[in-house]
RNA sequence: GGGCGAAUGGCGGAACUGGUAGACGCGUUGGACUCAAAAUCCAAUAGUAGCAAUACUGUGAGAGUUCGAUUCUCUCUUUGCCCA
């Protein structure tokens, strides 16, 4: 028997659909559309299971949308700026673009012969210039608009390599590649006014039903919204200061107050510029880490000035002011006023400093007696020892209470506040996007002109600088606007911006004056399904959330807030982790099993330790080539087993075992193909098979249902069990006049799975053109048999196959003339009999 | 600490709207083929008892609702992710 040549077959419909130009997509309004998008790779050069499993859950929904008759956008890009080109490039002395450009071709090659249906001809790259010019430009409107800004702001510096680090740079409050312990330095920045659609993008989230719950309670967190006061308290000292602003969402405990604390930024700091204490306790603020947790966990430690605050409620009440390291200038006013006894930040810090606890609220359970001592109560209860405040039920009553108090007495004000910060999309790199903009003499912002775009990034420089390459490049900074001599802006944007508009731009690759036109974004989206990893659920998401908005706002021709319509998360492919006897990681093809133990293949006397299954990364060596894999056993085997294991939202585990299998899989049913090809041609015309037509009929509702749900595990399964059906009904069966049609239909629900497979096999048959999604055939099913449960007691005690529709009475005869559920009711009153209709009757007996 | 989710054989997992628990795959065991091995094919495979028919137990633990609960409600345990 031939063999299934996956290679040649593979590489035949791949040429095959190249020349056809069979994914490419036009617009067409007589034609529903279906956007299906997979967010686009990095092009670090190799692609990874990640991305297997990623564009492989993609592949099989844009093909069956395809099939339904949708006028389908399946497009591919690169995220193509950033980081790692000019890593690589500076340590192999190459071009960031001629490393990327590399990287592109080789990955293209290999997402070729996966067999995507991808429309090739709109690929589109972020560091093409003629894709970052739109960026620029999108830049621009953004300024015009009021939506972008520059500031001051703190960022992690790199002393030694004199660059910027992102917060996940920073390990252990050091620099990530140099070691050097990383300063707290001010830059001016540009940043994005996200924080301006705050509530907008919150109440966007409950439009977006068909998101996971998980992303939109992520975004919810991340945007924070808190209700507070705003509260002003009066001071009294030697500084010339008589009111400190802070923010705070429990004012009903003010009477609890006993400190007020600042951030070693806010401006009251500058009094203390000069004083050598101050200045160290500084210096030990920026060693503790600047993340949230770090400062829950760190110790609280605190520099006390000489002001003292009045409590607003109780003017009599005068309380220290310090500096504390757990105090951020970015929250509220960089001011927060300490409650020891209901928070334990406040209550460490009290502890440390011998300050007043006084308990102000009490557990609803607990009597008037209770008092806070060995830890913070921060729940809810009702309000004690606050004068007219008592009694309130805290939180609820007691904040708007306290709230409106305040307000009445004008020293607060009641506010929203959020979370999210403002988008800095500086960063001090050479290969990103330019930011279109330069400096005249005396330091004022022009922006460059729209007809002076692209502000193309200089080529072939040098890379080994400190800092920012672009800063060494004075020629390139010049630029003459409006005849006058400025100087460009060196920082480059965040490549999260690139990402942030993408999808539009998919829509309109070829547009030349603006990012898109109307008429295709009008057409196209938004995107449909949107599919990715959920490591992506905040920032990128939210971004480009933000970024319509922006794009949106005051402006008519505009009118779309939210990108994308559904989105999935796919799970992350995970793998054993191995070690030797010293710890080291080894990788998968470094070992082997011999006699049910696990050893060094290169030295079988050495045993292995086999770890968890994690996801696979490089650092732990338990990491599987996709491009080996496609080698060894063709893409349709890949494509099968990387959705056969687990469902697709879930983390799979990668196996050797359960790839061979999905391998021999295709091979089976190749020798099957054959054979049901041989009995077509031999078919008798005179009989019908209706089980045949009914098992192909369920087969196509289950297909279609478990597709639209993403469930493409159990799509898999069906596919092995339509391999044991049809085995055992080619050896049984002899009447197969609905044979080629029906078995047709099953190959065409493969297609989207397996596309070389189930294509060479229509073809064979004949069939291909017909590229449909099947129908099934109802009166199939009208006439299915069915298994009818008989219980007693609520137990299973005998299954009758019947006909559908089966009524009560027909069940009572068979159940009489049954012996082993006629024992159970002998000697018994039925009490009572539960019927339900194709499924189950129930005796309930007197015992 | 807070939020959200999950828990089903040796393993990954399936189960429509509350209605036959364990589909399908892996692994394991036995058999066929072979001088032998690999590959392939056939069979078995939740546990306990039994030659068997069959019976009992069983979806993390405990309660509740129901004729009937993997599915709904409550409490608890473990675990994962996110935020801190």
């Amino acid at each position: 028997m031939e063999r299934y040549n996956f290679k040649e077959v593979e590489d035949k419909w791949q040429r095959y659909w190249e020349n056809e130009k069979a994914f490419q997509t036009k617009l067409d309004k007589t034609k529903k559309k279906f956007y299906c998008l997979e967010m686009f790779p990095y092009p670090s050069g190799k692609i990874h299971m990640g991305h297997v499993r990623n564009y492989t859950i993609g592949d099989v929904l844009s093909r069956y949308k395809k099939l339904r008759g949708f006028n389908v956008l399946h497009p591919m890009g690169w995220d193509s700026f950033g980081m790692p080109a000019e890593n690589a490039a500076r340590e192999n002395k190459l071009d960031p673009k001629d490393w990327t450009i590399e990287n592109i071709n080789a990955m293209k090659s290999q997402l070729k012969r996966l067999g995507f249906s991808l429309d090739w001809d709109r690929e589109i790259s972020t560091c093409d210039e003629n894709y970052y010019k739109h960026q620029q430009n999108f830049f621009l409107e953004l300024l015009e608009k009021g939506l972008v800004y520059r500031k001051e702001n703190y960022v992690n510096w790199d002393p030694i390599d004199e660059t910027v680090l992102a917060n996940e740079q920073v390990i252990d409050g050091k620099g990530w590649r140099s070691g050097a312990t990383v300063q707290r330095k001010k830059l001016s920045q540009w940043f994005f006014n996200i924080s301006k659609f705050s509530q907008d993008l919150l109440d966007g989230l409950e439009t977006l039903d068909t998101w996971p719950n998980k992303v939109k309670t992520m975004q919810k967190n991340w945007i924070g919204k808190s209700f507070g006061c705003e509260i002003n308290f009066d001071i009294e000292g030697e500084l010339p200061i008589d009111k400190i602003k802070c923010f705070t969402t429990r004012p009903d405990t003010l009477f609890g107050f006993s400190f007020l604390a600042l951030s070693v930024d806010h401006e009251i700091s500058n009094f203390y510029k000069d004083n050598k204490e101050f200045i160290k306790f500084r210096e030990q603020c920026s060693k503790t880490g600047t993340t949230e947790e770090a400062i829950a966990v760190g110790e609280k430690i605190g520099f006390k000035t000489n002001l003292l605050a009045k409590n607003p409620l109780d003017p009599s009440k005068k309380v220290p002011v310090y500096f504390a390291n757990f105090v951020l200038m970015d929250y509220g006013f960089g001011a927060v006023f300490g409650c020891p006894a209901h928070d334990q930040r406040d209550f460490d810090f009290a502890k440390k400093y011998n300050l007043e606890i006084r308990t102000v609220v009490r557990p609803k359970e607990a009597d008037g007696n209770f008092n806070v001592e060995k830890e913070a109560y921060a729940g809810p209860g009702i309000i004690i020892n606050s004068e007219f405040l008592n009694g309130l039920n805290a939180p609820e009553e007691s904040v708007k209470d306290a709230i409106d108090i305040l307000e009445k007495k004008k020293l607060g004000k009641k506010k929203i506040n959020y979370r999210l910060k403002d988008w800095g999309v500086s960063r001090q790199r050479y290969w990103g996007c330019p930011i279109p903009i330069a400096y005249d003499k005396k330091g004022k912002v022009v922006p460059i002109p729209k007809e002076m775009l692209p502000v193309k990034l200089p080529e072939k420089i040098d890379l080994n600088v400190k800092g920012n390459p672009l800063d060494s490049q004075k020629n390139w900074q010049e630029i003459v606007i409006n005849g006058e001599k400025c100087k460009r802006e060196t920082d480059t944007l965040d490549t999260f911006v690139c990402s942030s508009w993408y999808y539009l731009r998919f829509c309109s690759p070829n547009e030349k004056n603006y990012g898109f036109n109307k008429e295709d974004i009008n057409y196209w989206m938004p995107v449909d399904q949107y599919i990715g990893g959920v490591e992506h659920a905040i920032l990128h998401l939210l971004y480009s959330r933000f970024f319509m908005r922006a794009i949106d706002y005051k402006n008519s021709n505009f009118n779309i807030t939210e990108p994308f319509k559904s989105l999935f998360t796919q799970g992350m492919v995970c793998h054993e982790t191995y070690k030797d006897e010293d710890g080291n990681w080894l990788s998968p093809d470094e070992i082997k099993k011999v006699n049910n133990k696990i050893v060094q293949k290169n030295n079988p006397t050495k045993e292995v330790k086999v770890g968890p299954s994690e996801s696979m990364s490089k650092s732990k060596k338990n990491v599987v080539d996709p491009e080996f894999i496609i080698n060894n056993y063709g893409a349709d085997s890949v494509r099968l087993f990387i959705l056969s294991d687990s469902p697709p939202e879930k983390d799979v585990q990668w196996s050797e075992q359960g790839m061979v299998s999905s391998y021999k899989f295709i091979q089976k049913f190749w020798i099957l193909h054959k054979q049901i090809k041989s009995k077509i041609s031999n078919e008798s015309q005179n009989n019908y098979d209706n089980d045949f037509e009914k098992y192909t009929s369920q087969l196509i509702i289950k297909f279609t249902d478990n597709l639209e749900k993403f469930n493409y595990n159990v799509i898999i399964a069906h596919m092995y069990e339509t391999y044991n059906y049809l085995i055992n009904f080619i050896r049984t069966k002899k009447n197969l006049k609905n044979l080629k049609d029906n078995y047709s239909k099953i190959l065409l629900c493969f297609s989207p799975v397996i596309p070389h497979f189930a294509n060479e096999c229509l073809s064979e048959l004949g069939v291909l053109k017909k590229d449909k999604w099947p129908e099934y055939d109802k009166y199939s099913l009208e006439n299915e048999d069915i298994n009818f449960v008989i219980q007693i007691n609520g137990k299973k005690r005998g299954i009758l196959n019947a006909k559908k529709g089966i009524k009560e009475i027909e069940v009572l005869q068979l159940v009489r003339e049954d012996r082993n559920i006629n024992k159970y009711l002998q000697d018994k009153e039925i009490k009572k009999t539960i019927f339900v209709k194709n499924r189950l009757i129930n005796f309930l007996l007197n015992e």
